[in-house]
DNA sequence: GCACTTTGGGACATCGATGTCCCACAAAGA
DNA sequence: TCTTTGTGGGACATCGATGTCCCAAAGTGC
């Protein structure tokens, strides 16, 4: 956040290519050598080194950045505005829009890698968990189940379906559709 | 399956006992080393590596062995008693109390070691994707989703409860209620 | 007790990934 | 143009995991 202007454009330019290299390649193969994301963001090995002297710090930048856009997805949605219905729906597609983030995140367990980074991610989805409080008090959501298994079920669904994309099972279309409507059906009170 | 009693009581009884701490061990630690797996079984590293000469091939056996397990329980589950609805509680509950065997297949995507595999897994779990049809000609399921979506779900509804559990976050009683709930209420028709 | 099977552990070679260092070259800015 | 900055690639050391081999010891069945 803070040094996002403090280095030369060159520089971000190329910590951001590395970065969206990484998020991409490790999406599909998590075990991915760095020669193979030095590759794929078109930089030398020795570029990458000078970037993320280790691995581990390549794989927390991946993950910060990744929480970072879920951040910036959340708050874009507003869910507080409207229906908690439609907030659900425009979270759900938010989420579904930033596959290969949740792919990385969640696909590999690329998260449990920094154990202190996942209390952050509690904070990033604190405002859907809140709006699905909200829906459960305001009586749109099932009240049988608590919001943190909702909260689950939706991470669950949209990864679900974003997977049936990746393995070419599911058009983008498709998934989407049949992502939103079992969120709504799941959770909604009778 | 065949060669099941074609070995000597002692040779199985480790062939299991490896076969068992395997899938433990790796459903939490995916890229355990293969000492940490004989140090599971209680076997020695050379024992291990004569029952299992390469890594890819205890990866396979464990593949095998837990789509054996997975089988079984279909069958068991006989879907095509009773209701659709009630068939549907039966398979969820038995797909739940496979957790080792879900967290090791698709917690680390296991099953993508042997792509040659992936088909037999469509084999398993045929018989749900019948009784899933089934039950959206007879109305009781959504016919608003693909029968494969219902099945998608149904896998993933269940490993976000195992998951949970995993990491703490609900006992297994309650991991079962809520799955049992979201499942119902995520697939069945208006 | 005896022969056969199974096991544990050490020694060793190999391999791929990682990380470090260095130097020449290209790009960008003053 | 000259200087600073950024880059690419090679050479190298290291490390952990893997896989092989061998032998002594423990276990098993007769």
């Amino acid at each position: 956040m803070s040094s996002t202007t403090r280095e030369s454009g060159s520089r971000n330019r190329t910590r951001r290519a590395i970065l969206d290299a990484a998020i991409t390649l490790l999406a599909t193969r998590p075990q991915a050598s760095l020669a193979e994301v030095a590759e794929a963001a078109e930089v030398g090995r020795s570029t990458l080194h000078r970037y993320f002297p280790e691995r581990t710090e390549l794989l927390s930048a991946v993950v910060e950045d990744s929480l970072a856009q879920l951040t910036v997805a959340v708050s874009t949605a507003e869910l507080h505005r409207g229906t908690p219905a439609e907030a659900l729906r425009r979270i759900t597609h938010a989420y579904f829009e930033l596959s290969p983030v949740l792919l990385v995140l969640f696909g590999e367990h690329l998260i449990d890698t920094r154990k202190d980074l996942i209390g952050d991610l509690d904070e990033v989805d604190a405002p859907v968990f809140e709006l699905l409080e909200r829906g459960q008090r305001e009586g749109y959501f099932d009240n049988g189940v608590s919001a943190e298994w909702l909260n689950r079920v939706l991470w669950s669904v949209v990864y679900t379906g974003i997977a049936a994309c990746a393995e070419g099972a599911m058009t983008r279309h498709a998934a989407l559709e049949s992502i939103t409507r079992t969120v709504e059906r799941g959770t909604r009170a009778d």
